[in-house]
DNA sequence: CACATTGATTGATCTGGATCAGGGACCAGG
DNA sequence: CCTGGTCCCTGATCCAGATCAATCAATGTG
């Protein structure tokens, strides 16, 4: 497969592999909690497409490129980004396991923003005409759209408000820490998947702020650092520091 | 109707005026493109509540309301914002006439942020959970409101990268200057519906900085500004200091 | 009318974070 | 092993925009 064809429709395989997995996806485990039965769940799984792994580095679709599918991160870490005139990177937002790609392109017919593997990534792909089809005959998958879709639109809180450089690295270590163990993976101790560069052009921030910030944390005891690597050694320290922008 | 409530759903009032207005409002626009016959308009007007108009400071909902509807404008500018616990606004959009309100409470089952009008308002109102029902027999409503949604989610374009207060300022006139004129409004000459600290609770600048700003591009010969009254004299200009936010 | 209130403007000063500059740690390839 | 290339860290300086402060214009209000 082409690097920046991967989200290309190919032949469907629903594959005993594909369905097992996709039973633990955004729709299926829609269809799932609401009960609904075997023959309605082939329907759906009918339409998934399991890609990958793609390599790091490998781009899953690029600005411009004709829309044609949606996906679920499967494993590893998908960075959503746009680039201007200059050369300067806008970081859009970074998409963690069971997070979904590509719902910004449904109301055009190019994705917006290009879309690269930080590391290793299996996807579960699926065409989007298709599962709208789907989605007319069962509610279900209608309304959990519908709800993904709403998701989507207040995601953007932590850079929203006019928040300090500090709030806003705490708020966004705060949410990895969230999103992780929100499904399942350890929340306190993890690799981060993207660069001090990718963090800072999210945050809109200098990469040298970033470090300087980490650095601080640590210094304070909330979190160890190394490298990649990083301890959430006291989450409640981290939470303070975000409460302005998390609100809760 | 109270003041809070302006959302709370009332007895249907499909009566010929809200009618013959929602032959231009966004859902029954998407029927009316698609060629949908009378019969199936009708089944969607029925489920149209027309409301207003809204008294200026009026809020459509506030942060925690339960979700029931979405509305589209008529008239008027609809702000939604947050407040933190320290009192400070974040000014997250303003809703001008023919754009939704209420979206991103979809995902929940209260409102995410406050609606206030800052001028006269009125309404078209939609029960969600009715519309969605709706939507599953007719696959055209369905698919608008997947637009819709997709839009919204991009729509923070201007406030995601690392521009400067100038840029900032000038994408968001000239973004406003685009907004009226696709609704076929004046768009080179008209009344800033919200306060010079609305604008700068939405762009992130202090509200003295909005001023010297706005002082700048009348001193550039870009926009005359008179109080609340902006005609904007030379939009080329305003594009070429917009051209990094809004990248075409 | 005088008087208070609210929003906008303008000037003076300050500062958080960017930018500039220099190293150091790690990895891959030869 | 060395060597070049990333990525990351840290210190020094600078500046865009915040903050502080004063004034003014417009709109009530009794």
């Amino acid at each position: 497969m082409s690097p920046t064809a991967a989200l290309r429709l190919a032949p469907l395989a629903a594959d005993a592999d594909a369905l097992n997995f996709c039973a633990t996806c955004a729709f299926s485990s829609a269809c799932l909690d609401q009960g609904y039965d075997k023959t309605r769940l082939n329907e759906l799984h009918i339409l998934v497409d399991h890609v990958g792994p793609l390599a790091e580095g490998t781009h899953l679709f690029r600005e411009g490129d004709p829309f044609e599918a949606i996906a679920a991160v499967r494993t590893g870490t998908v960075k959503t980004y746009v680039v201007d005139r200059e050369g300067r990177e806008t970081v859009l937002g970074f998409h963690l396991p069971g997070e979904l790609i590509g719902l910004s392109a449904i109301s055009r017919d190019r994705y917006p923003c290009n879309a690269v593997a930080l590391e290793p990534v299996a996807l579960c792909r699926f065409s989007f005409p298709e599962i709208a089809t789907l989605a007319t005959r069962i509610p279900g998958i209608q309304q959990r759209l519908f709800q993904l879709l709403s998701e989507d639109i207040g995601k953007a809180s932590l850079l929203l408000g006019d928040f300090t450089a500090e709030e806003r690295l705490a708020a966004f270590l705060a949410l990895l820490v969230r999103r992780y163990r929100r499904r399942g993976l350890s929340g306190n101790r993890f690799s981060l998947p993207m660069a001090r560069t990718d963090i800072a052009n999210y945050l809109r921030l200098a990469p040298e702020t970033v470090s300087r910030l980490l650095r601080r944390f640590q210094d304070l005891g909330f979190v160890s650092v190394e490298r990649r690597f990083i301890e959430i050694s006291d989450e409640k320290g981290l939470l303070s520091l975000a409460v302005h922008v998390l609100r809760n």
